[in-house]
DNA sequence: TGTTGGTCCATGCGTACGCATGGAACGGAG
DNA sequence: CTCCGTTCCATGCGTACGCATGGACCAACA
């Protein structure tokens, strides 16, 4: 027990639920992977551009989008150099910092990711809403909420 | 409400409960990548021995690998070749199916598959049970076991 | 102001990836 | 037995990846 009065789960448990929660999406993910709806898009391109349709002004600098993102910084900056490329978003300076890159939604690219967006979101709706009733979605987004938040206060080792 | 009485989720219940464990999967594996116990393997390559150490002798088809990695076949075949050069598999014949290529876990295969799997345990341990309770573990895990065994079940589109 | 340490992004390079394809083996029909 | 469609794995090829590094900039301090 913690001083929390919350019980301390085992390796054991930890382990096995953790297993369970990565399985799950990489199940998901084979089947979100091979659905038609992401057009020019790569999977990874399109995250990068939800993200982005989550910020500010459709803009962020490209440290915030590493943090978001399984890729390494120089990965994602070449990503970034391709989606400017297809004229998706754009690379501009940040204010007040000149080292920073701004990467901005284009007209063009926020409606991509609104099209492949609602896409995406029928197959989700397919697959995972097909699995789990309300109730249970909403106890699952609690505990993976709290599970992302969690990150943020446990120290690296 | 479907006929069996559970309550049918909308789409914006079922994305938003995606996303969450999505971006809760994103947050621990970036940790896991950064932890410093894979030792002379990927994060990917250790996945494929954890996997063929649960199967019996330590020994999967190709087919049944590929089914469980995000990996296409290709990718997965090369992966395999590579683990075999450095000693930690071997590639044999399928008895019945001269088509199979079934790899199997060496000695020290297995071996270093233990060792890092213990590795990684304790930061499992760390990042996942430091951030929920037993309780909430196993709500998770049941949870996200049902979403995994559903997809079995739902036809492609 | 000059220096030093740290942060942020880009680039060279070797490797692993996905896509398309090919060859070998299975299985059922005629 | 032969044919034909399917399954299973390997390989050629172009591209994206991670690692190591470098240059530009920021912030703090002597």
């Amino acid at each position: 027990m913690t001083d929390d009065g919350r019980k301390e789960p085992s390796t054991r448990e930890a382990a096995l639920a953790w297993e369970s929660l990565f399985r799950a999406q990489v199940a998901l993910m084979r089947r979100f992977q091979r659905d038609d709806v992401w057009g020019p898009l790569t999977i990874r391109e399109y995250d990068v551009l939800f993200t982005l349709s989550g910020c500010p002004g459709g803009s962020a600098r490209l440290r915030e989008l590493a943090e978001n993102s399984l890729l390494t910084q120089p990965s994602l900056s070449r990503l970034v150099e391709r989606l400017e490329v297809d004229g998706w978003v754009t690379r501009g300076p940040v204010e007040g910092d000149g080292r920073g890159v701004a990467v901005t939604l284009t007209p063009a690219g926020t409606e991509l990711q609104r099209e492949v967006g609602r896409r995406h979101a029928r197959s989700i709706r397919h697959f995972v809403g097909g699995a789990l009733d309300a109730d249970e979605l909403a106890t699952m987004k609690a505990l993976t909420d709290k599970l992302r938040a969690a990150q943020a206060g446990i120290p690296d080792a």
